[in-house]
RNA sequence: GCCCAGAUGGCGGAAUUGGUAGACGCGCUGGACUCAAAAUCCAGUGGUAGCAAUACUGUGCAGGUUCGAUUCCUGUUCUGGGCACCA
């Protein structure tokens, strides 16, 4: 009988599926085992044999550990929501739905083809809104959340307000620094909070909330009108386009993942990720300690921005007409402290340069007051109240708006009633007009507005370093372009300069900020800060280097022990201070910490290892710095412009946002045909307007969910899949536990890793779930690369030359389906087939061949590279196609995929069968008792497989295999009591084989199945065989013998000889005697099991 | 730029703690079976020299530690990955 692997895998696939041989039960005695692969997103395109490399790798596992007694939950399910089903509906107007439905129907039958062992019964999507309903669940859960700092775990917003009621916010700062209440304060008494109003209440709590609303960046592409990804962003472009792409500031909700940053690491520590994944983690928390220093800012004067100090303290801006200065100077801080509700409304989203402007309420202008102003682009925006309708006012106003309009300034109106009703339009307009403003005409001498100078009595700004130590080797400052105070300090004769070069900025993206060391660019603002020790004036300049998000978004500049800063330094002719004597050389910075330092006041003479300490003590004790642990992550920002994702369950009631009643869960997503975005920066939710605007008073958030969100607790939900009350029972969660193994890409190392291993540590603060880390064991598993082939097409002819002749011509390198291609060979007549244009193609050939080029390279659509799977499988069986993608190299490892060696690995499948089934006479197994020689073999082969099973090393199991399987047919074993054994073996790897040969075994009359190994209906549920030490044991090896390190001879010695018989035997032999040349052995190296060595 | 991983025959890879480098498979060469082919089987296969025994050489490159290094250390080159809205 022929191995007919078609049939055979069809037939058990079917069999398996009508048994229900892979519903794992969530009660059991046995020990439990959680094999989990990373969430698949269902791709148009469909999987390539690069997929199923890891679900082959966990299949085998997780079958393995069901043979050796566990219960295992496999499960399988699609992260559904997402960024491309939206694209593909907005270009082929098919409903994401629709698509993401077939996208899994294709999906699941390109699963089903290779023979995995999920348990479909608890499949879930994350767009199916039973499952949503709980990601919108546990979201809520994190909004009733902050982070209690003292205990270091989340508890309940209630707990927080009632901590509130008794001691203020005295005992929990506000976890964002720059924070601060309408009053100026940053603390408030439980008096006080009592006496808060609702809205101030619910800012304050937000401010706490571990899910909250703030105002963050996106990529804003005027030209289309909407929100971009990083990876849509190609050097400051749509990658769609072209179109100019700025940093815009909208409110989101964002996860306040930064008070978990020390729980995230030291979990770290707990788990079994490879090291890499744990530096990607390690390094995206960014954890590091040092000083934050206050630095003052002294002010340029205005006739000689670059002269001597001034002594000046009045402020220098003067946009107030002198004579009514003090007047109004105290109705502006009358006013400041009692300000209309609209107002107020209005400040807490125009501060602290939230809108990317810089604001200032109640300004003074000439003799007038305005509500908010924008100097750097001379407008001001006005709140209009019922008090504003006063005859006298209205003069007044008039007059107001004249003066301003003669001065250039640009007015921005707003009624208190559009403010109440939609401040988030308002806000959005305000930052529109202002985009649209030139900044302040800089040399306009009819302006008596100064765009610099101003309001620096008192301006500081505060750097981040971790090098307190070399506080006197500070040569200059760097401020990030996006620094609140760059435009406020630039002095006049820099300003141009300085608005160019932000300009420059606004287009680049961080990692292009970051990496381009060699081109040094920067600008000098013209104003100096103070040293805080020594008062030495630094100047201060602006680069793109330094980012406005990490620390404090300010450093100082240490030429001498830093090397970017040196690079600044000697670019910019800036003279460098060097505090570190023969350790710096002129030429490049030093960052020792060794050094003794000089030219550094009270630090002299220490080592900076320890004037570390010491320098941050003093700056403590002066108050112009404080000890400080900075974190390079951010917060993560949980809202996307898009229509595909889960909708926020949240009513905005007078803009305050509220959590929805859990009864109304799900909060569904409203149908829609349009899915372009509103063009206002909102996402595509706001064309369903009456899915958005509940009531007069009340809105939902036109927002979705990332993909991470689903995903991040999806690992839960497998364990009680259709469980309406609760995301999961907590019976089951107690069951299963963590996931035992989770196998996927290092692509997510950090966005779905952190996000997920952050909510279950949530979970587990609100006693959702027992355990505080999702996976226990993480494997990465390697990409498999496609093989592109190439054909040279001579320019502006139909005429391709072959890949040896290419040189002598001008061609271009296209592509060519590989499917077409005899490994470097093209077949012409297909080629000519492939594409119209090709049709009538001339070739110049070598040899009588067309010999392509070749390229390793990502597996694509659109490099013509793709291996479907389901062809494979088609041609040479799942289980020749399981096997060879094991057999292919380490599961970590990249490899490219080749299919030469699949004929190999074929072979094996069908040597191995014959082993079992003769040509002829069917099962030609025999109950023979098995010989030592065959014992021996199949315990080797136990040993070694269940060893390399065990540590995820399938490449040399599959090797492992081979060889037992040519030993045995050299021995022409046909025994029983080897072969059922080796079948077991091999069921994890080639699963339909093995019941084939299982259930000819167990049917067969005269042989029946061997008791110890389980006799089970299926071979899937089969007794793992038993490894015994006696069958392998030998009494004597055969060693290898060194002269001096070089291997000689080979001798048979017994394994319980001593030292000294083992010398005299290796002396005695002739071999050696002639390498040691007559000398005598200075000694005898002898290592049992491994070797002998002589050394002379 | 920063962080990380990797580099072994013509190819994929093996060598688990420093102990016979190249297991296993592909490819290639020769042979058996066959009218022929496919399939299957047998033998050989890192390089150089040699009929052979054997010798020398060999794990990206340059050093070092060791009786002994693919493995450990230092430096260096190249390749791949990550660096905050693809998933």
């Amino acid at each position: 009988m022929e191995y007919k692997f078609r049939d055979i895998e069809k037939k058990w696939q079917q069999w398996w599926k009508e048994k229900n041989i892979y519903k794992v039960e969530n009660a059991s005695s046995k020990p439990k085992c959680y094999v989990l692969d990373m969430f698949p997103y269902p791709s148009g395109a469909g999987l390539h044999v690069g997929h199923p490399l890891g679900y082959i790798a966990s299949d085998i596992f997780a079958r393995f550990k069901r043979l050796k007694g566990f219960n295992v939950l496999h499960p399988m399910g699609y992260d559904a929501f997402g960024l491309p089903a939206e694209q593909y509906a907005i270009e082929h107007g098919i409903h994401p739905a629709v698509s993401t439905e077939n996208n899994i129907n294709i999906f699941r039958k390109q699963l089903d083809n290779i023979g995995f062992c999920f348990d479909w019964s608890r499949e879930v999507r994350t767009c199916d809104p039973k499952y949503y309903k709980w990601t919108q669940w546990i979201f809520l859960q994190i909004f009733d959340s902050w982070f209690n700092r003292k205990i270091q775990k989340a508890q309940r917003i209630s707990q927080l307000m009632k901590i509130f009621g008794e001691t203020g916010n005295l005992q929990h700062e506000f976890p964002n620094e720059k924070f601060e209440l309408p009053s100026g304060k940053t603390q408030f008494t439980a008096e006080e909070w009592k006496s808060f109003d609702e809205r101030l209440k619910q800012e304050i709590l937000m401010q706490y909330r571990l899910a909250y609303l703030a105002y963050t960046d996106v990529n804003w592409c005027e030209a289309l009108g909407t929100v971009l990804a990083n990876d849509e962003v190609i050097n400051g472009l749509s990658y769609r386009g072209g179109f100019p792409v700025v940093k815009k500031k909208m409110r989101q909700w964002s996860l306040r993942i930064t008070e978990y940053a020390d729980r995230l690491l030291k979990g770290l520590e707990e788990i079994d990720f490879s090291e890499s994944m744990k530096d990607i983690q390690t390094n995206w928390i960014g954890k590091s300690s040092g000083a934050e220093i206050l630095f003052r800012i002294q002010a340029p004067t205005q006739s000689s921005p670059e002269g001597k100090e001034s002594q000046r303290t009045e402020p220098r801006y003067r946009t107030a007409q002198t004579s009514l200065y003090h007047f109004t100077k105290i109705l502006a801080e009358e006013k400041r402290k009692n300000p209309t509700h609209e107002e107020m409304l209005m400040w807490q989203r125009l501060k602290n340069n939230q809108t990317g402007f810089h604001i200032r309420r109640q300004h003074i202008i000439g003799a007038y007051m305005v509500d908010f102003a924008c100097l750097d682009k001379l407008a001001t925006i006005e709140i209009d109240g019922a008090y504003h309708n006063e005859p006298e006012i209205r003069k007044y106003d008039e007059a107001r708006t004249k003066f301003l309009e003669e001065n250039g300034f640009t007015e921005l109106r707003y009624s208190n009633k559009m403010v109440r009703a939609d401040i988030e339009k308002v806000i959005s307009d305000i930052i529109s007009k202002l985009s649209s403003l030139p900044s302040v005409p800089k040399k306009s001498e009819s302006s008596k507005v100064f765009p610099s100078g101003g309001d620096l009595e008192g301006a500081s700004f505060r750097v981040y370093t971790t090098r307190p130590d070399t506080i006197f080797g500070v040569d200059f400052m760097v401020l990030a372009p996006e620094h609140e105070l760059v435009k406020q300090i630039t002095a006049p004769p820099h300003s141009e300069e300085i608005e160019k070069y932000l300009l420059y900025v606004q287009g680049r993206s961080e990692v292009e900020r970051m990496a381009e060391v060699k081109k040094i660019t920067g600008c000098f603002t013209g104003a100096y800060a103070i040293h805080p020790f020594n008062k030495k004036r630094i100047p201060v300049w602006v680069s793109e280097y330094v980012l406005v998000g990490y620390g404090t978004g300010a450093i100082m500049g240490v030429p001498c022990g830093d090397e970017r800063d040196h690079k600044f330094a000697k670019h910019f002719n800036i003279p460098i201070t060097n505090i570190i004597g023969d350790y710096y050389n002129g030429e490049e910075a030093n960052p020792t910490k060794d050094a003794v330092l000089q030219n550094s006041d009270f630090l002299d003479g220490m080592v900076m290892r320890d004037a570390i300490e010491v320098a941050i003590d003093k700056m403590e004790e002066l108050k112009v710095g404080e000890r400080k642990v900075n974190y390079k992550m951010r917060d993560a920002g949980w809202s996307r412009q898009r229509y595909w994702g889960e909708p926020f369950p949240v009513i905005f009631r007078d803009d305050i946002p509220y959590a929805m009643d859990e009864k109304d869960l799900p909060l569904e997503l409203p149908p829609l045909n349009d899915f372009r975005s509103a063009g206002t920066g909102e996402g595509p939710l706001a064309n369903a307007k009456d899915w958005v605007q509940i009531s007069e008073h009340e809105k939902r958030d036109t927002n979705t969910m990332p993909t991470h969100a689903g995903a991040a607790w999806y690992f839960l939900r497998y364990m009680d899949p259709h469980n309406d009350k609760i995301f999961a029972e907590k019976k089951n969660l107690d069951y299963w536990g963590q996931v035992d193994v989770y196998i996927g890409g290092s692509e997510h190392a950090v966005a779905h890793l952190l996000y997920s291993r952050l909510w279950v540590k949530i979970l587990n603060d609100l006693g959702y779930v027992d355990f505080d880390e999702p996976f226990r064991k993480l494997i990465n598993q390697g990409k498999i690369t496609g093989d592109s082939r190439f054909v040279y097409r001579i320019r502006n002819k139909n005429m391709f030359v072959s890949f040896g002749l290419k040189d002598q011509y001008e061609t271009d390198p296209l592509h060519v389906d590989v499917n077409i291609v005899d490994g470097l060979e093209l077949e012409i007549d297909a080629f000519r087939n492939w594409k119209p244009d090709f049709a009538d193609a001339e070739f110049i050939l070598e040899n009588g061949k067309y010999i392509c080029g070749s390229a390793i390279e990502k597996m694509s659509k659109s490099y013509f590279n793709v291996i479907n799977p389901d062809t494979v499988v088609e041609k040479y069986g799942a289980d020749t196609f399981r096997m060879y993608e094991m057999f292919l190299g380490p599961l970590e490892a990249s490899k490219p995929w080749d299919i030469k060696g699949i004929e190999g690995v074929h072979r094996f499948l069908k040597k191995f069968w014959r082993l079992y089934v003769g040509e002829e006479k069917g099962l030609i197994v025999t109950n023979e008792p098995a010989t030592n020689e065959e014992l021996k073999i199949l315990h080797q082969a136990i040993k070694k497989i269940q060893e390399d099973t065990e540590r995820f090393s399938f490449n040399t199991c599959v090797s492992a295999f081979m060889i037992a399987t040519n030993v045995l047919t050299d021995l022409k074993c046909h025994t029983r009591s080897i072969l059922e054994p080796l079948l077991i073996l091999l069921a994890p790897y080639a699963p339909h084989i093995a019941e084939e040969l299982y259930q000819q075994l167990r049917s067969s009359k005269v042989l029946p199945l061997g008791e110890d190994l389980g006799g089970a209906s299926s071979v899937v549920d089969a007794t793992y065989p038993q490894f015994e030490e006696k069958y392998v044991k030998e009494s004597s090896k055969t060693y290898p013998v060194a002269i001096n390190g070089k291997t000689r001879t080979e001798l048979t010695i017994a394994l319980d000889a001593t030292q000294q018989q083992v010398e005299e035997l290796v002396l005695a032999n002739d071999v050696v005697k002639k390498w040691m040349e007559g000398k005598p052995p200075k000694k005898v190296i002898y290592v049992k099991n491994r070797m002998v060595n002589v050394v002379v």
